[in-house]
This record gives structure tokens, sequence and C-alpha cells, in this order.
DNA sequence: CTTGCTGCAAACAGTTTGCAGAACT
DNA sequence: AGTTCTGCAAACTGTTTGCAGCAAG
């Protein structure tokens, strides 16, 4: 949370941007969310207690959050682009090399997207999950 | 193929379907190809050997494909719907539920392929792989 | 003062829908 | 003959963009 708040002060600073009212504004209401909510709803929601913050601004915004990896794009099957808090317990997955036992981590933001897409498919709320991918490793190839 | 061909002409007949010009071409089309195809690619491929067959009918009958079971919709983050054929002798996934210990088996082609885009980024030869998700199901969400 | 940011409305892109005519059963 | 399906174009929906004014540095 304030961890999340650091991270996008420090983004907006190293990208050279410009700290404004309607960012914190829209940081904290994104903040004081859970699961998968869509631009739409966010921008209602903000409308509820701060008057004039446009669609757009609404828009723009979610994508710099992204950007400076605090929320992550959603994609279900409504039409609706949603963004979810990138949670700081995030795992990563893994190659595993069933030959010599090394294991390289790794994290893709795509899969994680299709898992979603796949659990919500079936009714399914993830809470985590684990990958783990099994093979050769460049050295043990040759 | 032959099995997916069948399998759409059984679904016309349940559903009570009429079986058209159009939809045998589009299906020709869809089983033609490979990967995750756009609407609109799909669209044209078929307007290359099939003058009139309009947008609207490729939307339609890609919907009929996916309910038929034969396609898949996959969303990706260019703003277009993409189709993927259903391919039998797929490896299943599982969704576990944390609270009943249900499981539901899934497939994802397109996982399966950003996996093998990331092994061979870190240089790995992928041999298998275990995919977890874990959650609530739709009945211990409530 | 300079430049980036915002709100608005208009523009866009992909998808859906209404309807008259064509095609299937 | 009775319906469903199709093609077209218009309508829709979510998102992006141009621009004049506003605000942060």
């Amino acid at each position: 949370m304030l961890e999340k708040k650091r991270m996008f002060a420090n983004f907006v600073v190293a990208q050279g941007l410009r700290s404004t009212r309607q960012r914190d504004i829209i940081l904290d209401v994104f903040l004081s969310t859970h699961q998968h909510i869509s631009v739409e709803e966010l921008y209602l929601k903000i409308k509820l207690s701060n008057q004039g913050i446009g669609h757009a601004t609404v828009y723009r915004t979610l994508k710099l959050f992204a950007e400076a990896g605090i929320a992550r794009e959603i994609l279900l099957h409504d039409g609706q682009t949603r963004y979810e808090q990138v949670s700081a317990g995030e795992h990563h997955d893994h190659l595993v090399c069933t030959s010599c036992n090394s294991i390289v981590e790794f994290e893709n933001a795509t899969i994680e997207q299709l898992q979603n897409e796949i659990a919500a498919r079936h009714g399914f709320l993830i809470i985590s999950h684990k990958m783990e991918l099994y093979g050769l490793c460049i050295s043990c190839r040759k």
C-alpha cells in the first residue's frame, strides 16, 4: 500500500513525470480495491467522492500504473479491460533442469493473465499458482 | 480435422441449425490455420478464395465454433479477439479448489506456447511441465 | 515561464445488430 | 412454405487522441 505509493512516486520522478492531484486520487481509490476492477468501475468509484475526473485521465493513469509495475492489465471475456494490483508476495515460476537440477526463476504476466481467464471461465477465484517447467538447461543439452 | 467437421455437423443438427455454404467454407479455412488467428485475418483469408462472405458472418460463425467446442477464444493485448483450434490430446493442467479439493482440468495451447518461448529465452529444452492454479471454486466462493 | 497534465468531445477500432432478401429443409 | 442465415450498413462499446486551458516545477 504505502510501498506501492512509494513505487509510483519513484516512477514518476524517474520518468520525469509530474505529481498531480488526479493521479494521487486515482491511486488511492485503486489501492483501496481488490480483485480486478474495470476502468469504468474505477471511474465511477472515483466520481463518488471526487467530481471532475474524466474517463481519459483514468485510462491514462492506469496505463502509468501498469508501467510503474503496481498494476496489471487483465483481459476477461466481457470486452472490458480490468486492472488488478500487482501483489508483493507474488512468486516466480520455475524452469527446472532434470539433469543438473539447476533452477531458473522466471515470471510472465501474459501467462498469469491467461490463468485468470481460465479460472474465470470455470468460476474459480485464483489465490495462488504453481508452475514448473521441466527439461534440460542450456549446458545439459549438449 | 475430419473429427472436428463431424463435431460441428453434430452440433448443427443437435441445435437445429442449418448447414450452409458459408459455414462450411469458414470451417475449412479455420481448420487450415494454426496458432491463434484473429477474426480479421481469417476474414481476409476467406476473402482470397471466396467472394462475398461478410465480417458479420465470420464473427457469428466463430462464436458457433466456440459453442460447438472446436474453437476457443483467446484474448491478447492487441484489442482483437483471436481463435484457436481446440486440439485433442492436449495436456491438461489443473484448477484446484483449496476449500473442497475439487479439481477441474483445463488445457490452454497459448500457455503452452508461451512456456516454450520462455524456455527458449533461457536456453531450456522443455520436456514436461506442471501447472496448478489454487483458489476457490464457484460453489466455495459464496 | 515552460512544459506536462487534464477534461472534453470527437475520433477510432473491433464487434454486434436490424433488416430485407437469399438459402436451406 | 416457413424459417434460418447472410450481407450490408448502421449502431454500439470501450478506448484513444487532439486541443485549449490549467497546473506543477
